[in-house]
Formats: structure tokens, C-alpha cells, sequence
DNA sequence: AAAAACCCTGTAGCGGCTACAAGGTCAAAC
DNA sequence: GTTTGACCTTGTAGCCGCTACAGGGTTTTT
């Protein structure tokens, strides 16, 4: 199987077949005697793991480790669990952040009246406000 | 006052001010003889305007078209809110996007049992048998 | 007068791709 | 048999929002 087909089976980038096999994530594969990559189904199924690892935002280097870890058999697997609770708690994190943000947008929104002049927009009133102090972000009537 | 004193003020980097100037979201300020950079109170202003979008997590060219806007001031106010109502629909489906995350990584990490090794780990299992039927592997290629 | 702290410009790096340039190879259409 | 076009190769640069470093000059403190 050369690259291209590689790549639509995983639904991937050539490119991006290419950048994970220089990142480590792929075995350089055989070559033809033109120098074209020929990939057998392993390949396919390791592009497809490392896919999945990223479709849960995972980083490069996290999958990377979990492929170390994994050749090891006789690793113990609370690394493994490990890698993943500590991958969770970021996800975790970041959601809680967008979520306090949801908050601050909609009351930003919220100052908007339509109609009005940017002169007069209680967004950018607030939004300088709130710059200014760094405290009261909370309550400007208009 | 000068470069060091107003990213103290504003509790950023000297070098995010700089960057900021070349990218257009603080006017470049006058300079001394020896040819550093002089700031007047207006442009601390700017600065914690800019800061306070980015705490907002708004990218950089959408604060320079907020700041676009409220230089003219008979521009509607609508705009002003479109751009924030965007911006915030886009956190919101971030949000989701890792709530659902969450929820993966959560059954994911409930797959593993302390004690075991990799070789039978259900975490990787799990993530190898996922990645099976996600992208369509399932032509054999010759 | 020396040392430390500050400033300048220019450049490169991070992650995870994506895109482009400039070429080589291979199958099929004319 | 040649010419298209799809495919492949390497190398390089761009995206975002910084951050850091190199290699200099200036100002302030000791």
C-alpha cells in the first residue's frame, strides 16, 4: 500500500503520514525501488491508534509514551491508567475554563442594546471598564 | 515611561508588548533619543484592553477589529455584539466538544485495573479496538 | 569604573499540522 | 510514443500567541 492510499484508509493527510513518521509515532516503512513508502495493514492499524489517541486530544508525546508502554508487556498498566486520569484532569481543566467564559461572553452580550452606536455600546464600555479595574465586572445598568 | 514599567503595569511579558506593536494591537509610541520606547498612560489603556479580550480568550484579530470599531464611533453597536456572540458560540462549542472528552476518557480510564500489566490492560485494548472501527479499515488491501 | 539592569533588533522555537515548490515515477489516453 | 495527469519524493514555510535567545547598546546602581 503506498501513502496515499494510507492515508485515505485512516482518513488522514499524506502530509500529516509523513510528519508522524518523523515525529516517531509511525515506522519508516520499506521503500520500492523508486523510493515510494510501502505500508502494510500494521501501519494502518498503528496510524488508525495513534488517530483515535488524537480524536481524544491527546498530545504527540502522550501517544508517543503509550506506544512505548505498550511494546513493554510486562509494564505495570497504572501507567498507562496514569497517563490517561492525568490526560482527563487537563480535559477537565480546560472545560471548566471555557465554562466560566461561556458566563463572561453572555453577560458581555447582554450589555448590547440593539440600535445603539458603538458611542454609546455597553460591551465596549465594559470591556474597557473591566480592563481598567481588573475588579467590578459585574454591573454597569445603562 | 518605558517598555519594562508598562508590561509591569499591564503584568505581561516586555516581549508580548513588542509583539503586540508589530501586530498592530498597540500604536507604536514615540521614542527617546537613544531610541527606546516611550509610553504615555493611554497606551497602559490599550494594553489591559487587550489583555482583558485575550483573558476572554478572543483571538488577536478579532481585538484588532474590535479596536476598529471603536475608533469609529457611529459604527452600529451590533457589530460590537455579532463579534462577541461569535466568539462566544465558538468557546460553547469547544465546551461541548470537551464535556464529550470527558466522557470518553472517564470510560476509558474505568477500563483499567490496578495490579495488571500492560499486556492486559483494558485501556489499550480498548483504545486499539476503537481505533479498529473508526476510520474504514476494513478493505483489505491487497 | 565596573556591574547590573534595562533596552534594542532579529531570529527561531513550541504543537500539530497544512501548503507550496520543484522535481521524479507510473498508468493510461491519444 | 508521447503527453497528460495522478501519484510520489524532499525541503521549506506558514498558522497562532507568544517566549526565548543572541548579540549588541544604554542607563542606573554600587
Amino acid at each position: 500500500m503506498r501513502i496515499g492510499e494510507l492515508a485515505r484508509q485512516a482518513g488522514v493527510d499524506v502530509q500529516t503520514v509523513r510528519y508522524y513518521e518523523r515525529e516517531k509515532l509511525l515506522d519508516a516503512p520499506a521503500r520500492t525501488a523508486s523510493g515510494y513508502r510501502a505500508y502494510g495493514p500494521l501501519h494502518l492499524e498503528r496510524l488508525n491508534f495513534v488517530r483515535h489517541c488524537r480524536s481524544l486530544d491527546m498530545p504527540l508525546a502522550e501517544i508517543r509514551r503509550l506506544l512505548e508502554l505498550s511494546r513493554d508487556t510486562r509494564v505495570s498498566c497504572d501507567q498507562v491508567n496514569t497517563l490517561v486520569r492525568t490526560h482527563l484532569e487537563r480535559v477537565q481543566a480546560k472545560r471548566k475554563a471555557l465554562q466560566a467564559l461561556e458566563g463572561q461572553l453572555e453577560a458581555l452580550s447582554a450589555q448590547c442594546e440593539s440600535g445603539h452606536r458603538v458611542a454609546d455600546c455597553g460591551i465596549l464600555e465594559e470591556l474597557i471598564h473591566a480592563a481598567h479595574g481588573e475588579a467590578c465586572a459585574c454591573h454597569p445598568s445603562a
